[in-house]
DNA sequence: CGGCGTGTTCAGAA
DNA sequence: CTTCTGAACACGCC
């Protein structure tokens, strides 16, 4: 699930049953908070009340009068307002009128408190600025670097927010071939790369998901796929490390 | 049993 | 210092 379109959709759901409601108890998986105990955060929290979450990348960054816990989704990460317990809620928020769950099977990412603002800027100073905080100028600063423009677009402390797909949709609806290299491109690529980008996210974050059309590019995520636009069966590699799908018809 | 995965970090090499 | 590769993490689904 978790990039950063996902984040705003788990923000929205955050904010929407969680903020300027008191914390009444926290519980979970001991192991999912990465920097304290649980009793900790329930020490911190309880009592308090959650302001409205900000979102940075794919962090959430929940406050509340002081003290914030900051989330991280990894690959199986998810919000949910719902009674149902699951094997897989690692962090119940406890409210008087329900519970928000934190949910992630496989517990890549996980929580973290963070006691103050300094610590805060400690846990998530790593992060480059926001996708879509980053205006045209910001892209070519980002894409200077000398390293593979799929490798640069997923660096967080370069941009922070784009993920496996976000990526592939974005050079897909640019038409460039991911293993480019970012320094390299020209001014006319790297206005398609910003408008693409823009229009991905923005279109993605509406939804507060990624969806799965046939006429995107995450729609086509199985060997033997075709290009949404000619037809061409993509290519399937790993760039970066990671599983990308491109079509070397369209894209170059 | 083996392979795969929407994320991140770290060690080690070039 | 920059860049790149591979392994590791945890767990369910083919």
């Amino acid at each position: 699930m978790p990039e950063l379109p996902d984040v705003e959709g788990f923000r929205r759901t955050f904010e929407r049953h969680a903020s300027g409601k008191r914390v009444r108890s926290v519980r979970g998986d001991p192991t999912i908070v990465r920097n304290a105990s649980l009793n900790e955060v329930d020490r911190a929290l309880s009592g308090r009340s959650f302001a409205p979450p900000q979102r940075i990348g794919k962090w959430l960054i929940c406050r509340a009068e002081g003290p914030a816990v900051l989330l991280h989704f990894g690959m199986t990460g998810d919000i949910l307002w719902l009674t149902d317990e699951h094997p897989h809620d690692r962090l119940v928020f406890v409210f008087d009128d329900g519970e928000l769950r934190y949910r992630n099977m496989r517990k890549f990412g996980g929580a973290w408190l963070a006691a103050d603002e300094a610590e805060i800027e400690h846990l998530t100073g790593h992060l480059g600025p926001d996708a879509l905080d980053v205006a045209r100028r910001g892209m070519d600063e980002v894409l200077a670097h000398r390293a593979g423009l799929k490798a640069v677009l997923m660096e967080q402390r370069n941009i922070a927010g784009l993920g496996n797909l976000t990526v592939d949709e974005t050079l897909w609806r640019a038409r460039l071939s991911p293993t480019r290299t970012a320094s390299e491109l020209q001014k006319a690529e790297r206005d398609r790369l910003y408008r693409a980008m823009r229009h991905v996210l923005v279109a993605w974050c509406r939804e507060g998901f990624i969806p799965a059309s046939r006429s995107l590019l995450t729609g086509a995520r199985s060997r033997g796929a075709r290009c949404p636009r000619c037809g061409t069966t993509l290519k399937r590699a790993t760039v970066a490390g990671r599983t990308t799908y491109w079509c070397r018809r369209c894209q170059r």
